[in-house]
DNA sequence: ACCTACGGGACATCCCGTTCCT
DNA sequence: AGGAACGGGATGTCCCGTAGGT
């Protein structure tokens, strides 16, 4: 078909490239006010404003603020995922694993590729709030928690046969519990816990090395 | 005296006390409204409404909705807490104490003592929300998680003295990692990811017990 | 055009003219309401209603209550300038024209030329009420009062070339005079004293004759 | 009766005198307000706070908003009253009293007796407006205009003995159209139309004097 | 007698979603 | 596709009048 929507090959009518351009703008002024004042307050007049717009514009392309919302989210979330899967293979050990999934904290600023930011962050609750919001958000969430939970699996089996991870609990389980110190982490941060990320990184490689 | 309500004891006139009741009830009613639709969606008029009440006397009692929110939201933890502290005596040994803290997942249902709700609960991205937006309410959960770190280490450092708990950890870290696994199964389990909570909790005690 | 509603003539796209319709539907039924009920009785929403549209509407066209009262007052004042305006160059002698001025009391009711009613009237003290919020209003009010004095001077000065009125007085003193017993008679019937009108006119009328 | 109302022998208990002392504060703090606002624009809480008082004591003294405006009202046009008639029977010929009605302009200042002010005064407008609320206002002020109207005839019939009047105007109609003559320039004078207050006094004593 | 909690109405502002026009 | 009028709901403020306490 002369209007195929996957193909980037043909030179989309200057129509749909307006079309899309709009709603790229559109995204994108979002995610900054969503960025900078939440969740819910930014009102749909300011986010088409920031984008040069007006309503009229937005409801051309989104059936209403959920479903924006949802659009939106899946953008930044699928750039996350982009970076992280991008960067997965270099994965080579654990512990280098561990400092790396550190940095996911950096979803709380903006997520960078080495050193580069890539896309605006948002702060963590909003993330889950998102999730509590739209099932494909979740989705996306839940299957962007199990990849790390597998590569983290993957690399832990390696580490035992390699010996310097301990072999008397289960490369799965040992997995998800290093993904939740992880999660909880995060939540501690942005909670504002005293809490010394160092040490804590260092009790944990303790805890998973053979005795 | 004849008039006398209930004993003698307060000298709270009638006045005071109706007040006092209004604004429970009002709080109460909030309360129940933000479990059921979340911290945004309802209406004061609903919320007053639900209580028995119009808006004119809750601006008797609150300022705006954020100091309502805040209230409400002090209501809550502050009975989490009274919760919490008052069984924390029980709490004799690191696994039951692990045990228990999986419990403050009910955050995510109606808090209980010994199976009786003591209180509403909200989703935990609601409670960190409500941290976001008023310190006060970042004060309160800060210090409950920090008297959970707190308790947590204190059973570690008996756990170590008993024999039942490694040494070669610092029992204030340990306990650190500890309670982000707890908020990260938090996370995990809302967030709908597949997590055994079983097996974790095995591995977690596995990982912890002297070599 | 194949377009065109009524004609060509006005490039008036019918989208302005609805927003126009609206504004007009708007002023009317408050001038109506303002009329039954006094300035600050009725309600926008009644208002609204009267006209058949809501709030949301109205402040589409005015920015508050008192920028409608505002437009209302003038569109009232405006008919009557026109009404006055065109009625003229009828005033052929002095007398004719006291009796005439004295149909200025049917701003007590609805105006009317030559027994029609063109527009809502306003008890007098709403006006004066009016002009002394509204400087725009007591523009127009003056502006309307000072063609009054003018007019009624032009024909006193005729009516002295012809020598039906006496000499010894200026004419435009005179006129501002007889203007003032106008002013003066229509509070006095507002207020209900009791003043029989016909007696009164006939001695102004023998006041100003040539002795 | 000893709580005799009427009379004023007996040294009223002092609950008595206090309750009277609260209305009084509260009609002249109200007076304050109307003659600086309006008559709508004052809060009964503003009133009240100036007077000390809170609205439940308002309610003590006056059914509602409408009799306590109706009350400082009256107490206004009576002290008004009182002031005109004490001063009444200085007016010896139709010249002086010309001059002197004139000075009920004054109504728009506060009124003074001998250059002394006896009382907060209102803007013209607002005392047609009270008349039109209150009949018991209107009444009054009826009664003022009338008087008014009577002193003027009785001091044109001793002109006209006297010669310094004409005589073929009737006296009572020839008053009816001073008094006119004179609120008209109150309005004009109000609306602040362009009005030499003294040619046409000059006028107008022109126009009454025998030819 | 006086005070305060509360019901309740209105206004101005802000916002979302629809509809109609261009 | 995009803009703007409009319906309509919510918030916060201000106000009046009532009811019940002290």
């Amino acid at each position: 078909m002369a209007r195929g929507k996957t193909s980037a090959r043909k030179p989309l009518g200057e129509r749909e490239q307006n079309k899309r351009q709009t709603r790229e703008a559109l995204l994108d002024a979002g995610l900054a006010e969503f960025r900078e004042k939440g969740l819910d307050a930014p009102s749909l007049d300011g986010i088409c404003a920031r984008a040069g717009f007006t309503r009229g514009a937005f409801y051309v392309h989104f059936k209403d603020r959920e479903e924006f919302l949802v659009a939106a989210m899946e953008k930044l979330l699928g750039t996350f995922l982009d970076a992280i899967i991008a960067t997965g293979d270099e994965a080579h050990d654990l512990e280098r694993t561990i400092t790396r999934f550190a940095q996911m904290t950096e979803l709380l600023g903006p997520p960078r590729v080495r050193g580069r930011a890539i896309a605006p962050g948002l702060p963590f609750h909003h993330v889950m709030e998102a999730c509590a919001r739209a099932p494909s958000i979740r989705k996306r969430f839940v299957s962007m928690l199990s990849g790390a939970i597998d590569r983290v699996g993957r690399l832990a089996r390696e580490g035992q046969g390699a010996g310097t991870v301990r072999k008397d609990v289960p490369d799965g389980t040992l997995a998800s519990v290093l993904v939740c110190v992880g999660l909880g982490a995060l939540v501690a941060l942005e909670a504002g816990i005293p809490f010394a990320a160092d040490p804590v990184r260092r009790v944990v490689l303790r805890l998973v090395e053979p005795s």
